[in-house]
DNA sequence: ACAGAACTAGGACAAATGTCCTAATATTTG
DNA sequence: CAAATATTAGGACATTTGTCCTAGTTCTGT
């Protein structure tokens, strides 16, 4: 594979990443992805033989985007829960598309999880990543054994915010949850402190 | 429309709805339908002009199901705290299948706004049901103006417990979160108790 | 300039889909 | 019993799907 194959490779996985979030995996085709990369239909199969294999190609970047991000917050800050407090504006910084087409990831591994797709497996490694990197940083704040729950307690709620959002198109639910959520990780915190 | 037209309509739609928790909505075709129900395709037409109409009943019923159960709920408890303890408890009784297919509701709603469904509008009054259901729990409880709030807060955890749990197909999360949801519960009451 | 590799367009293919028609069979009603 | 109505099976229909082939074009290194 070339240099071009690989470029338009880049923008097949960009395009399919983006129609995979709005529209869904099983509801975009082929061809939707063809016309959004403007290249025919027919010389898809170039790139990539099958469907599952682009799913591979999108989960795989997108992984490799949170943990890229998660890396740059441990870099930029040193304070665990003002690094928290990033991943919590996750929500309020992306309310719009959330409203309109929820948690990309969520709604992901909710899709292939109907679908019994094998590939649930490897799309639940978005998740698992944020809870590592969540874990790690409560830990950080003396929450010891407990951080990893505490993690898993943080991304479920993300989560139901995202669905709620979502399901009601109410983007002011979402900015009340946020601050909820603020809330509770200054209780959290205070309690851990003693 | 006979009787016999009803009731055979009646078990399309409980075939309907099992299918559509369990697949999703667009990957369940008018033959898995049929098949389950032991009718042939075409005659499909006879009882359902089209997919749409399908989902429609299946939410109809659904509603139902959710209202005369709160009703019930209403009925057999006076204490409004039981009662919500009994909208918790739903997680943990069906946790089977919300580890294998998340939660019907949510993943319904999730899987419409995908398809840019305008049924999403009437999707959405499953949790509506359930949200005011709540709030009226809420404010017997002296929670007053914030009532509402504090039931769509509770609704959304429920969401991202079955997210996570259907994503990580595990069901020892689901458990441990009903118990922090619990704790939440009595934390909420004291708090208003004053 | 030229050979080989990289890349592309167009269409073929079977399977599945939602929708719809029709002719036949049950069932109900007068 | 007979006529009208309700219900059914089977298949037609066009469309879309993922997959795959082939013949052509563009690029790259020599």
């Amino acid at each position: 594979m070339g240099q071009k194959a690989q470029a338009i490779r880049q923008r097949i996985v960009a395009a399919a990443d983006q129609l995979f979030y709005q529209r869904g995996y099983e509801h975009t085709s082929f061809s939707d992805i063809a016309d959004a990369v403007g290249i025919s239909r027919g010389n898809f199969y170039y790139h990539f033989k099958t469907k599952d294999e682009i799913l591979n190609a999108v989960i795989d970047i997108r992984v490799d985007q949170i943990q890229r991000m998660l890396d740059a917050w441990t870099y930029e800050y040193s304070d665990p829960q003002q690094r928290i407090l990033l991943f919590i504006d996750i929500l309020t910084n992306n309310q719009e598309s959330i409203k309109s087409h929820g948690c990309p990831i969520g709604s992901l591994c909710t899709e292939l999880a109907k679908l019994s797709h094998e590939m649930l497996q490897e799309a639940n490694v978005m998740l698992a990543v944020m809870r590592d990197w969540l874990t790690d940083q409560f830990r950080a704040l003396g929450m010891g054994a407990d951080a990893r729950k505490i993690a898993m307690h943080l991304l479920a709620r993300t989560q139901g915010i995202a669905t709620i959002t979502n399901a009601f198109e109410d983007q002011q639910f979402l900015r009340q949850e946020v601050k909820r959520l603020r809330q509770w990780l200054d209780e959290m915190i205070a309690q851990y402190a003693n």
